[in-house]
RNA sequence: GUCCCCAUCGUCUAGCCCGGCCUAGGACACCGCCCUUUCACGGCGAUAACAGGGGUUCGAAUCCCCUUGGGGACG
């Protein structure tokens, strides 16, 4: 029977590294069919959208525009598709939630996790491609001898994006291609130029894609204004690890652990957020070194490159996308779903909502929440 | 309401006794930039003060006096 041309459905963002992605895999021959996902309306907090517009976020019309330029240069179908409500309900309300919660989402995260790799797969599928691929800095390849799909670093470390994957399952990856996870960003920028792109030389994106001014917690009391929930209700005081009040805050969502800046507190040594406590909403100060730990528990493990383990494991563990891996053991618990991580050497500012991922040199091994 | 102390950047202070090296230093805070597909950390940088007024002196944050404004078992 006649296998019909596979065809590749690509996320584009309108940034460089989606566009190069798009043009390289037309390059190579393969059907590719272009696709930006609406996934916030900026003008629904418009107080937010600074001078001049939004450019350089995902949800812009200056960069839907550019997408839709870009592969029209390729001479690609392009279509843009509306996620919005998916969006709201699966990255923006967990993301305010989580910080009510006393804990510090990972935003890009979960819309890896429910958008990208979720609705935006099945949609691909509906318009006929088999499998999607998308700008990211890492690489997916098959172990023959166990069948699984593998997950590793970006060839460029210092782009790798593996961090934010750690919830990629392996139908998802069955389906997946990182055709950037080979290059260096430079090299990419030159197959930019070379491939006659005209975002080439667009700054690299950065910071939430849906906050359009960077201030993330401007955002959240906007979000909060719109459902009539005065943002002074979330303000609480600052105590020490004694319970001593040092200060006031605007908001527990505004801090997180380890945090330096925006204390307003002078004192003889820098302080730094230690915890904070969504209940009494308090945030709680002291000293660098009260944000050493040795060991957590992440939740809601997800293995990649490696089945789940029956025994303690050797690994590095990343608690942050910039953080150093540190060499750890990774025991299993008595919760399948969780696991204790004991590093070798405490960590700084341990933070519960954010990820733990585990590696084994550029090998992602899987990862879960912390605690 | 007699007498005795104290008064420097937003904060805590260095300097004052032994005047010139102080166009006043540091820490923390704040602000900006850089870093960064999360939030942070971090790096770099900037703004910012001698309470006021008189003296003495070639020269005063530094010595003297007064006025304000804060502390002390005679009230």
């Amino acid at each position: 029977p006649p296998v019909p041309d596979p065809t590749i459905a690509v996320a584009m963002s309108g940034g460089v590294d989606s566009s190069v992605v798009a043009g390289l895999l037309h390059r190579r021959g393969t059907r590719v069919v272009g696709l930006t996902m609406q996934l916030w309306n900026q003008r629904r907090l418009p107080e937010l959208v600074p001078e001049g517009g939004a450019t350089g976020r995902c949800c812009s019309l200056d960069d839907v525009y550019d997408a839709r330029f870009v592969a029209q240069q390729i001479g690609i179908p392009y279509y843009v598709v509306n996620f919005e409500d998916r969006f709201e309900a699966q990255v923006v309300k967990p993301f305010i939630y989580e910080y009510l919660a006393g804990r510090t989402p990972i935003p890009c995260t979960l819309c890896n996790n429910f958008i990208k790799f979720d609705q935006f797969l099945e949609l691909a599928e509906g318009v006929g491609a088999s499998s999607i691929a998308t700008g990211h800095y890492a690489r997916v390849s098959r172990d023959e001898s166990s069948g699984r799909y593998q997950l590793s670093r970006g060839l460029d470390s210092s782009k790798d994006q593996t961090y934010f994957l750690f919830g990629l399952k392996q139908d998802q990856l069955a389906r997946t291609e990182f055709p950037l996870g080979g290059f260096t960003k430079p090299e990419v920028r030159e197959l930019a130029r070379e491939l006659g792109l005209p975002v080439a030389e667009k700054p690299d994106s950065q910071e939430i894609c849906f906050v359009p001014n960077g201030d993330y917690a401007a955002f959240i009391d906007a979000y909060f204004r719109e459902r009539g929930i005065a943002p002074e209700q979330t303000r609480g005081e600052i105590v020490d690890t004694e319970g001593h009040v040092m200060g006031e805050h605007q908001g527990v969502h505004r801090f997180t652990v380890g945090q330096r800046r925006g204390l307003k507190i002078a004192a003889a040594e820098p302080l730094y957020v230690i915890a904070t406590e969504p209940a009494s909403q308090r945030v709680v100060v002291g000293h660098n070194q009260h944000l050493l730990r040795a060991q957590l528990t992440a939740k809601e493990i997800n293995w990649i490159s490696i089945p789940p383990i029956a025994a303690p494991l050797r690994a590095q563990v990343k608690i942050r996308n910039k953080h150093l891996p540190a060499q750890a053991t990774i025991s299993p618990s008595s919760d399948p779903e969780r696991v204790e991580i004991h590093f070798d050497e405490p960590q700084r500012a341990v933070t519960p909502g954010q990820g733990a991922v585990f590696y084994d040199g550029d090998l992602v091994l899987g990862g879960g929440w912390i605690e």
